[in-house]
DNA sequence: GCAAAAGTGTTTTTGTTACACCCATGA
DNA sequence: TCATGGGTGTAACAAAAACACTTTTGC
């Protein structure tokens, strides 16, 4: 303490950015505040950060607080300081993106807040800063999933090729050549494919597929351009 | 106040990972601290985030007071929190990472540290968590200069190109196929040819290039592919 | 005249794109 | 039997990679 003593303390939060897919369309899952200040409010899901913990730690936390899962997928966005991002109190936001298997998603009981999934173009105003973390966090997976293969995360551990499809789509708001998808997406070996068929979905059904684990792991940094014409992502 | 004043409230700190590159090789702009605690060792250039400041402002101020220089390519990189990652106090760092031309850089008098120029394999112990942050922005600049004309904001406002293939080879540590690499520069069509040559480096001389500002600006963000087989980048 | 670094084209290989029809099934 | 969505191959084109010799000039 002795020499940083005249420094200005500051309040430390993570806010999670958290990303579902429900085999048709991409979604965001937003809490409706059930505190003060700004309750009622919609909000990204965050919570300051202990003072024992990081923020990786903070982050697992509140995400486990929030949909009961573990052990997800969960990578550091941007830190946001704007000295009154946050009316009441000088606050530093960490945020973090996640993306999960909504299908193990399960509703956690709380008085705090009430969670709702919503469709990425049907977001409602949220507070703070809120918008400006979501809109860059679907700027940054849009980069990253161009290249690597970060949105097979967002998969139950079975999953068809329609989805998977849908899925891409969806995140790059654009149509792309099925025969070229799949063919990509086969040749990354990062896929097996299961003898059952899905039938939910069709009257022909879709063939399962499988990640395959150990590929999936040891090429998740390769580049494996997933999108043609990745230009202007920013 | 009324609503957060039961959490804890740390430190907020901006350090700068400054690179520079003198023509032949890349080099990150270290300062040996004049004060506590960790006098005398070697460090990032970093300080605290102001009470009226955001963090873009604070590194500007630090980039500033260290190379006199402002209006100089700078990027978020990380945000590191670890409960004890500075002994003295829970402090928090948002570190950046700087680009400058070595050649603009003008030592600074100040009692407070001495910098000095390092090359990057001769980079000596950092205190703190100093030398994950440079490893991190190391792999971030190789990320991103493999697909952006980065490498650029390096360089002075003539240069040759066996400066920039040294530039490249240097950052990825691997040798390039001089022809393709040319090739691959030319056509991105971000370099005007000059009439002069640069007589220092070799007998024949090499024709100085200056950047297209307009055309460097529109495609900053695109894809530029500039490395072959840039996997494995992390 | 020779050492040292700059500059320059072509061929091969690989990857990307464009494109359209048949299949399986439940209603 | 037909409507719906699933599944599949090939040819043209574009981009990347491999490869070696000539030029200039200061010493």
């Amino acid at each position: 303490m002795k020499h940083y003593s005249k420094q200005k303390r500051m309040l430390v939060a993570v806010d999670s950015i958290i990303f579902g897919f429900d085999g048709h369309e991409l979604k965001l899952l937003l809490i409706q505040r059930g505190f003060e200040p700004e309750k009622g409010k919609w909000s990204l899901m965050g919570g300051f950060v202990g003072p024992e913990e990081d923020f990786e730690q903070a982050g697992a936390r509140i995400l486990k607080q929030l949909t009961g899962l573990k052990n997800v997928y969960i990578e550091q966005l941007y830190a946001f300081g704007e000295p009154t991002r946050d009316p009441e109190d000088r606050t530093v936001s960490i945020a973090y993106f996640a993306l999960i298997d909504i299908g193990k998603y399960e509703k956690q009981i709380s008085d705090d807040f009430h969670a709702e999934w919503f469709s990425l173009n049907k977001i409602p105003k949220l507070i703070f800063d809120h918008s400006r973390m979501v809109k860059m966090a679907k700027e940054k997976l849009r980069y990253k999933a161009a290249f690597h293969p970060i949105l097979f995360e967002l998969m139950p551990e079975k999953f068809t090729l329609p989805q998977l499809y849908n899925l891409y789509t969806g995140v790059y708001d654009t149509v792309l050549d099925k025969r070229n998808f799949t063919r990509k997406i086969l040749s990354t070996k990062l896929l097996v494919k299961q003898k059952e068929k899905e039938k939910e979905g069709s009257k022909k059904g879709a063939f399962y597929y499988k990640l395959d684990k150990r590929r999936y792991d040891s090429q998740f940094h390769s580049f494996l351009n997933f999108i043609p014409n990745p230009d202007n992502l920013k």
